[in-house]
RNA sequence: UCCUCAGUAGCUCAAUGGCAGAGCAUCCGGCUGUUAACCGGAGGGUUGUAGGUUCGAGUCCUACCUGAGGAGCCA
């Protein structure tokens, strides 16, 4: 016998129990909690894939069995044999009648588990993450966040993208050096990416339709719960695209996303206590306001005493503007052709408004705020040259970017896609932070 | 960077300026269907740090440290 059998039965998991009802398994995880009733013990045992309560009666096993079970502590780890019996009384529909039990590692008392299946504050659990991505809960964002990520890439896939990786090693700043990481990079200043975008433009002049799916760090100084300093972004960029074309390829990804987690991870949903009966009222068509809409339904909103300050015409919308508009709205809401001003230079103008930019932010429902963000970009080199000029940007760190307008310019646009807030919204999350394994933070680098 | 709030047992929290406590966790004992099991008992404290006011400070004042929520900025 290995050390990763105690039986000759059959290794499963706790998710496909059902499928052995009434026969013989081994299952390989950790003591999840252990109640006592004098010659009865409840253990539950989890092993990734879910949690399932055994019993342990004195007079059906050895006095060695018996005693191994009734001094464990949680969090050791466990190969159990036993049979598996229907039982109403099981919140997952099955139990386990211990037969076998090997304890491959036990927790000392001395030092038990920290996290206990009791509340705790936000800063323990954080400082203790590497454990309490344990909890079943954490457990089943994680799929789901692995989930969306698939089902991104899938949807990319399918549609004649070509994934092509920009780099994250990055010389100059794109749009201005003070929301940006620096790196030695063998005595040369460096960067950690900010976006693909800029690249992307490039290898979608090359190959088409592109995606890309990666990290990206800002070193802005955000405090709230919408944001970490590391975090995925998927970004497509399109030759030929228009602003309509992007708006249909948002619109049909976040349709996308929301449809193949109620198929294939509504459990982990109910786990997490997502309402989802609000994720099934997501598909196209999306609601497309302009900016000139928002701004009246915002002003609207200002004088049913529903939006604090009275916004003006021109400036951005703020976190409790964009909460506003969206909860206006079941499914998520495009708002297109902000003032060119409070966007970045590469955008593109509408040529009926010159004075609007051709871009596009998506704000998921909830008030979840933007998830998506994108645009049109700016097609001609001599318009691009004099934005660049404006917004003071090195114009050397751009010449490879003028390139693109310089040999076969064609009107082409894309967006960005926060992996991680999309991931909160699906959720029904209070804070993106439970949204990644490792979030990175203001103040917090550790685990 | 700014605004607001909070730091007391391993965890979650009480304590009018007057003896520092409870539940959970840990340990000991009890219980054959428990569901954050329950019942009885035990151990566990430099009240974030440094000053100050006071007969007396966990509590009031000042500074600092740490964290949380929000703003700005963004995805």
């Amino acid at each position: 016998m290995d050390s990763t059998t105690t039986t000759q039965a059959p290794i499963t998991t706790i998710a496909e129990v059902g499928r052995h009802e009434g026969e013989t398994v081994t299952l390989r995880g950790w003591l999840y909690n252990l109640r006592e009733s004098g010659k009865l013990l409840f253990p539950i045992f989890r092993d990734g894939s879910g949690l399932i309560q055994g019993v342990v009666a004195k007079n059906a096993v050895s006095p060695e069995i018996f005693d191994a079970v009734k001094g464990l502590t949680q969090e050791s780890s466990v190969i159990v044999g036993g049979k598996v019996r229907a039982d109403k009384r099981a919140p997952g529909g099955y139990e386990l009648d211990v037969g076998n039990v090997q304890v491959l590692q036990r927790v000392s008392e001395a030092d038990p588990y920290p996290i206990t299946p009791k509340e705790h504050g936000v800063d323990f659990l954080m400082e203790h993450r590497h454990l309490w991505l344990r909890s079943p809960r954490q457990a089943a964002i994680l799929r789901v966040r692995a989930e969306i990520i698939k089902a991104a890439r899938g949807f990319f896939d399918e549609r004649g993208f070509t994934l092509t990786d920009p780099p994250i090693l990055t010389p100059a700043a794109c749009e201005g050096t003070t929301t940006l990481f620096p790196v030695d990079y063998f005595e040369e200043q460096a960067y950690l990416t900010q976006s693909g975008q800029l690249y992307i433009e490039a290898t979608a002049m090359a190959l088409g339709k592109v995606y890309s799916f990666g990290p990206t760090f800002r070193a802005e100084k955000s405090k709230t719960r919408r944001h970490l300093t590391e975090f995925w972004m998927v970004e497509p960029e399109v030759a030929y695209a228009t602003l309509d074309d992007l708006m249909d390829l948002a619109e049909g990804l976040i349709s996308f996303l929301v449809k193949r987690c109620l198929e294939r991870r509504r459990a982990d949903l109910e786990i997490i206590g997502r309402d989802v009966s609000k994720l099934e009222k997501i598909a196209p068509p999306f609601p497309r306001i302009t900016y000139d809409d928002a701004v009246k339904m915002l002003q609207e909103g200002h004088a049913k005493g529903a939006v604090e300050n009275r916004f003006e015409w021109g400036g951005d919308l703020g976190s409790p503007d964009e909460t506003y508009l969206s909860s206006q709205f079941e499914k998520p809401v495009m708002v297109h052709r902000y003032p060119a001003t409070v966007k970045a230079f590469y955008m593109e103008p509408d040529p009926r408004r010159p004075e609007l930019a051709l871009c596009v932010d998506v704000l998921a429902p909830e008030g979840y705020g933007e998830i998506i963000g994108g645009s049109q970009r700016m097609a001609s080199y001599d318009l691009l040259v004099k934005r660049i000029r404006e917004h003071n940007l090195p114009e050397s760190a751009f010449k490879w970017y003028l390139d693109l307008r310089k040999y076969g310019s064609v009107p082409h646009g894309g967006f960005g896609m926060g992996i991680e807030r999309a991931v909160a919204w699906i959720c029904g999350l209070e804070h993106v932070r439970e949204t990644i394994p490792f979030p990175r933070m203001l103040h917090r680098l550790y685990p």
